[in-house]
DNA sequence: GAGCACTGC
């Protein structure tokens, strides 16, 4: 799950702190203790006590605390700086809502935020580490390093109740995340509940912007709506300027444009802007150090900045330093009054009729007028880019000051927005767009695009020019297209897949998901995709066949979870790989398919190489990375059938080599791979083992850091299980003889897309073309990608993939037979491919169930196939066997007679016959009498039945 | 022959 829990207990450190993880034995003291009366004194520094009265929540404190004491919920609303984080927990624990062993449990949505806080509350508080504690994804430190994993969802799982807990604080509700609205749908259930036991639970949401009618106007999930307490946040106003004109495409160029114009004009104080991806910041960044350059000299080791390179580069050509000449206008007093919270809007508007014309916004303009892209080396601008998969330590460089006589200008993408807070940020500049990646919820396509962003994330990022001063706000589009923005961005649970939150539920016994009082529910068609799914994979059982349709629909969103659901549920990954972690374990394939499993969990798995260069050496030396990196993946891409497990044997190969070079970052750096990533493939792998290893314990698996290669029937077992994960993510190569127009050349034929797909170009697998491929994900962009490509044979589909075949009749040829292993009559059947009819080849399978069956598994038995001792009697039947399966066999009593027998006892396999026998064993006797002559029917008889001798 | 925002168990 998502979230990150703050645990929060009393000063009594828990006796077995293991205990959070076992079922909890014994109640916690049953003291009614809906009013806690208590106040636990706290020992505060006096800076500590000093900087906390600033904060606007403690004058709340009386009227947060009274709520909490007379409602069960309450939503707490105030923007970021109002200290509510922070305080609140404290109130809570000075009201004595963390005594008696209970726990004030919190719950944020990144794992940086938990850490912080619990840091910061117990530096507050002067409490030790081991009260004050945080559980995250791989680690915590909940009682002296006691290791856990799973956090609230997980300890629901657990205990429905939590019943350990007096308080659950719900923070950042309003970013939607997905585990957020889940908790929140839960605990409206858990806290009437726990009202009824007499043990009352509170529940404290905590809520940035207003948007707050999902939860307190959603009679489903509170019939009573919470109360709503606003606190006031200590920011500072920011005055918010749109453009007149709204660029058409070129935000970019607007944005360098006003960025120059703000460092030209406007007083000290750092630069944000928001762009939408990682090509545009650094682009931007690298027209921006052209244009202002400084000396990187002794500052932050930019050196090792590839673009920041150039600039240094450039410097050192140009002319010494002078000083920084910026004008002196007092922002201050700038026409804007004072931004009250939820203001913004207001404010902005106003702002765009009678503001411009007559203040600085006018003087920034939105022009176009000069381009001047000429180097103005007085004004030195300190230009970084920041975005999410930059690594660590260039992006901590935004943290720091800026180089004396320069003007901080950082240019980011959304992580700027809520994940990253930039001190000294005075302007921001906003081009109003985001990149979102899209879901097709029919196909499964995956696509980014890049969309006006909605008014309260707008809001959001001007409030980022507001933390240490008043600021500025600089829109990059019209009010007017402002107001044509959507108030707020779609909840994450609407915009995606959701069988991993299907898995999760049904694993809570929650049958009807739909029925669930989600805030926002997510759409009925991404229910029965997700349901369909796990259906398929085995991890919900399959709704019956018969009944009518209303039922059947009915029954298709309410089937219940499978014991292969259950272990499935309890990997923190994609039900698709936990399918194949569950079958994982044949031929000691395991360590191989975490370590895939949980590469294809982790995302981006190497550095962007392929940036743009900005001179010709630079150029040199990016080619040649490059080329080392695509020949470090070739070799990783393994020898001969190897090479068929594609992507993913060059990402075990990756892991591999990485681990084995001790994990290294130079080792990374040299190999094209991105640090980051590899750490967390290692925390997840170590996680998965752990789940494995309490799954069975017998197993005793460890993390192994000089794995060997998989031998070549190991990558074969790898390819199935794979596949076995991926069944609905098969693709069937065009091939040349079918080949009826040009765009379909290359190209692979998907079940639920109609256009052509292709394999990606960085694929290990672009160039082989396999008939039949699974994949990892489909991307589209100037085409349909296919990433993550592993080959599959055609011939295993339908032994591992049943479900998604059809099968035709039983071939006469070769003809059906007797199976010894399993007792079962055993045939050919045709198969093909389910909806786009792809011709698989016939397989051994099963006989189908019915009448055949029984017939032929008749003529086996007289044959002497299925018992040895029938054998015996072959040479003096009466009939011969095959008359079992004659058309004409009726006009022969005694082929009718065995036939009603065997089918009478659900006698069609060896298992049945026994089962039969057991419970009578006179079993069969007189039909068998019936194709012996009468002379040998004693003799028969007194060896009845004829099973002993067989099993000697 | 490309072009991925941001989170998490």
């Amino acid at each position: 799950m998502a979230q990150c829990s703050v645990l929060f207990t009393s000063e009594k450190p828990q006796a077995e702190p293991k205990s959070l993880s076992d079922k909890p034995t014994k109640k916690p003291s049953e003291t009614p203790s809906s009013q806690p009366a208590i106040f636990i004194p706290v020992d505060r520094s006096p800076d500590i006590q000093e900087a906390r009265l600033k904060l606007p929540i403690l004058a709340e404190e009386q009227v947060i605390m009274e709520a909490i004491k007379e409602n069960s919920v309450v939503v707490l609303c105030g923007e970021t700086g109002s200290g509510k984080t922070t305080q609140v927990p404290q109130f809570l624990y000075e009201a004595g809502y963390g005594s008696g062993n209970y726990i004030i449990g919190v719950t944020e949505p990144r794992r940086v935020a938990a850490i912080t806080m619990s840091q910061r509350v117990a530096l507050e508080m002067n409490l030790p580490q081991r009260v004050v504690s945080y559980q995250i994804r791989y680690e915590g430190n909940v009682s002296n390093k006691t290791k856990m994993d799973g956090v609230l969802l997980k300890e629901i799982q657990k205990d429905f109740l939590l019943t350990r807990y007096k308080v659950v604080i719900i923070d950042e509700a309003h970013e939607r995340s997905v585990y957020t609205d889940i908790l929140i749908g839960l605990l409206s259930r858990i806290v009437p509940l726990r009202e009824k036991k007499g043990s009352p639970l509170k529940l404290i949401i905590m809520s940035a912007t207003l948007r707050i009618e999902d939860f307190t106007n959603n009679k489903r999930l509170f019939p009573v709506p919470p109360p709503v307490i606003k606190v006031d946040a200590r920011q500072f106003p920011v005055a918010v300027h749109f453009n007149k004109r709204t660029p058409l495409d070129d935000y970019a160029g607007e944005c360098y444009r006003k960025v120059c114009k703000i460092h030209r004009m406007l007083p000290a104080g750092g630069i944000l802007i928001f762009l939408t991806g990682q090509a545009e910041v650094h682009s931007l960044c690298r027209r921006l150090r052209k244009t202002f350059p400084f000396s990187g000299k002794n500052i932050h080791n930019v050196t090792e900045d590839d673009d920041s390179q150039e600039a240094v580069k450039r410097f050192k050509k140009s002319k010494p330093k002078k000083t920084m000449n910026l004008p002196k206008i007092d922002l201050a007093s700038y026409s804007a009054q004072p931004l009250d919270e939820g203001d913004e809007d207001r404010e902005a508007a106003d702002d765009d009729e009678d503001g411009s014309g007559s203040d600085l916004d006018l003087d920034l303009g939105d022009g176009e007028a000069q381009e001047d892209e000429k180097t103005d080396s007085s004004l030195p601008l300190f230009v970084l880019p920041l975005y999410s998969l930059l690594a660590p330590e260039k992006q901590s460089k935004v943290f720091l000051p800026p180089p004396a006589g320069t003007r901080l200008c950082v240019v980011a993408t959304n992580v700027a927005e809520t994940s990253l807070t930039i001190p000294g940020i005075k302007y921001v500049v906003d081009c109003g767009k985001v990149k979102k990646r899209y879901y097709d919820k029919v196909t499964g396509v995956s696509s980014f695009r890049v969309d006006w962003t909605s008014q309260a994330s707008a809001n959001q990022r001007a409030g980022r020019a507001g933390r240490t001063e008043p600021g500025h706000c600089y829109r990059l589009y019209s009010s007017a297209v402002f107001a044509d923005f959507e108030q707020f961005s779609l909840p994450e649970i609407t915009r995606r897949p959701v069988e991993d939150l299907v898995l999760q539920m049904k694993d809570l016994n929650i049958e009807k998901v739909v029925n669930f009082p989600f805030p926002t529910p997510p759409s009925a068609d991404a229910l029965i995709a997700a349901e369909e799914l796990l259906i398929s994979l085995g991890a919900l059982q399959e709704p019956p066949k018969t009944g009518r349709l209303n039922d059947l629909q009915k029954a298709k969103l309410s089937s219940p979870i499978t014991a292969l659901g259950k272990t499935m549920a309890s990997f923190p990954v994609a039900p698709r790989y936990a399918k194949m972690l569950a079958l994982g374990r044949q031929h000691e394939c395991l360590p191989y398919v975490i370590t895939i499993v949980a590469t294809m969990t982790v995302r981006e798995l190497y550095v962007e190489v392929d940036r743009p260069a900005v001179s010709d050496e630079e150029k040199e030396l990016l080619k040649g990375k490059k080329a080392r990196v695509l020949q470090m993946q070739r070799i990783w891409a393994g020898q001969g059938s190897a090479q068929k497990l594609g992507d993913l044997m060059v990402m075990l190969g990756a892991v591999g080599a990485c681990e084995y070079a001790g994990l290294a970052p130079k080792f990374c750096e040299r190999n094209g791979l991105r640090f980051k990533a590899m750490l967390e493939i290692r925390r997840l792998r170590g996680q998965l083992t752990t789940t494995v290893n309490s799954l069975c314990p017998d197993i005793q698996l460890y993390l192994d850091s000089k794995m060997n290669p998989p031998t070549e029937s190991q990558v074969m077992y790898l390819r199935q299980i794979v596949m076995s994960g991926l069944g609905d993510h098969i693709a069937r190569r065009i091939r040349a003889e079918e080949l009826l127009d040009e765009k379909w050349k290359n190209a692979y034929k998907t079940p639920l897309l109609e256009e052509p797909v292709f394999i990606h170009p960085n694929s290990a697998l672009f160039r082989q073309l396999p008939d039949f491929v699974v994949y990892q994900e489909i991307m589209e962009t100037t085409k349909m990608y296919m990433k993550g490509v592993s080959a599959i044979e055609a011939e295993w589909i339908p032994v591992l993939l049943p479900q998604y075949c059809h099968f035709g009749k039983p071939l006469e040829e070769p003809p059906p037979f007797y199976c010894s292993e399993t007792g079962r009559v055993k045939c050919h059947r045709p198969s093909t491919f389910y909806r786009v009819g792809w011709q698989l080849p016939a397989v051994v399978v099963d006989y189908p169930e019915g009448l055949d069956r029984y017939k032929y598994f008749a003529m086996f038995l007289l044959e002497g196939k299925v018992i040895k001792k029938f054998g015996s009697y072959r040479s003096v039947l009466l009939s011969t066997p095959i008359a079992m399966l004659k058309t004409w066999a009726k006009l022969q009593p005694r082929t009718e007679i065995l036939l009603k027998a065997l089918v009478s006892e659900n006698a069609d396999s060896l298992a049945g016959l026994l089962a039969a026998w057991k419970k009578n064993p006179k079993y069969l006797l007189s039909e068998l009498c019936q194709w012996t002559p009468e002379a040998i029917h004693e003799d028969i008889s007194k060896a009845w039945p004829p099973i002993q001798h067989d099993e000697d």
